[in-house]
DNA sequence: TTAGTAATTTATAATAGTTCTAAACTAAAT
DNA sequence: ATTTAGTTTAGAACTATTATAAATTACTAA
């Protein structure tokens, strides 16, 4: 539940021109009381669907990878023919439903933290993502 | 470390027909020591260059998506822009170094057993995996 | 064996998500 | 105002993957 002025000044900071289509883009995504995830289709369908606006689709790849570079969004792959992107941006992990496609964050009472022993020496872990697929009860083992 | 003829049978067993381009890709995959992480390309290429045999990349992609679909091969998806297959078929965890894109199994005496204390309604858990990305420890935070 | 058939392979086209290009436009600095 | 660097844009290019449809091969049954 930001507003514009708001938004203006977290591009400015970031060393992001707060151009029209930026503002547009945090807007659809940041102006909200929940997070969500979303597909760069599913922006771009909404932009153009529930907005006059028509932002280009080179500008939504542009301002999303910005956004994602500097922080405000993260990224979560769960096949390799389609992208999420999330605006929870803290450390939680997820359910993926493969009946519906959907991404659904974990709360710590979902999944308790993950213990990693021994990592890789003279690497940094730079994130811990746990990924649980669900489907429907029925119409399981082909 | 399979033979011929345990391919064949392994193949017949589960409803494909043992052709010569299904036989070597048994044989580049599973006639060895070890497990392995690879991608259609690094397959193709593998092959091209070890072997007189010249497989067409349709043949590739079908093979490792029935054996996929047979449960001989398990699909790790990193990043959008690339498929991991890998020989491994048990339930593990991986690294994946961001340095080399090189991805690790993980042994249990690296990450505990994941706790999940609540699952979705009505859904059944059909895999949970974490995937820990790791960098070297020098040159990070951009 | 020898057809007959269904499965498989293959080259190639098509598709889809994403990135690149280079020209037009815009925000900020001087 | 003028300049400059950043941004947007349409469309082309790129890349991984899937679809097509004709040729080939593996199996079946006479
Ligand atoms: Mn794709
Ligand atoms: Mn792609
Ligand atoms: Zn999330
Ligand atoms: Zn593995």
């Amino acid at each position: 539940m930001l507003k514009n002025s708001e938004f203006v000044s977290k591009l400015r900071n970031s060393g992001l021109r707060p151009t029209k289509q930026r503002l547009k883009i945090c807007e659809v995504l940041f102006n909200r009381d929940k997070t969500f995830h979303f597909t760069i289709n599913d922006l771009a369908k909404n932009i153009s669907e529930n907005f006059n606006e028509k932002i280009s689709l080179a500008t939504i790849y542009n301002t999303v990878h910005a956004f994602k570079d500097k922080g405000y969004l993260k990224e979560i792959t769960i096949s390799s023919d389609k992208s999420y992107f999330d605006t929870n941006i803290t450390k939680h992990h997820h359910f993926y439903d493969e009946d519906t496609n959907l991404l659904i964050d974990c709360n710590d009472n979902e999944i308790g933290k993950v213990n990693i022993k021994n990592n890789i020496t003279g690497k940094k872990i730079s994130s811990v993502e746990v990924l649980v697929r669900v489907a429907s009860d029925t119409q399981n083992q082909s």
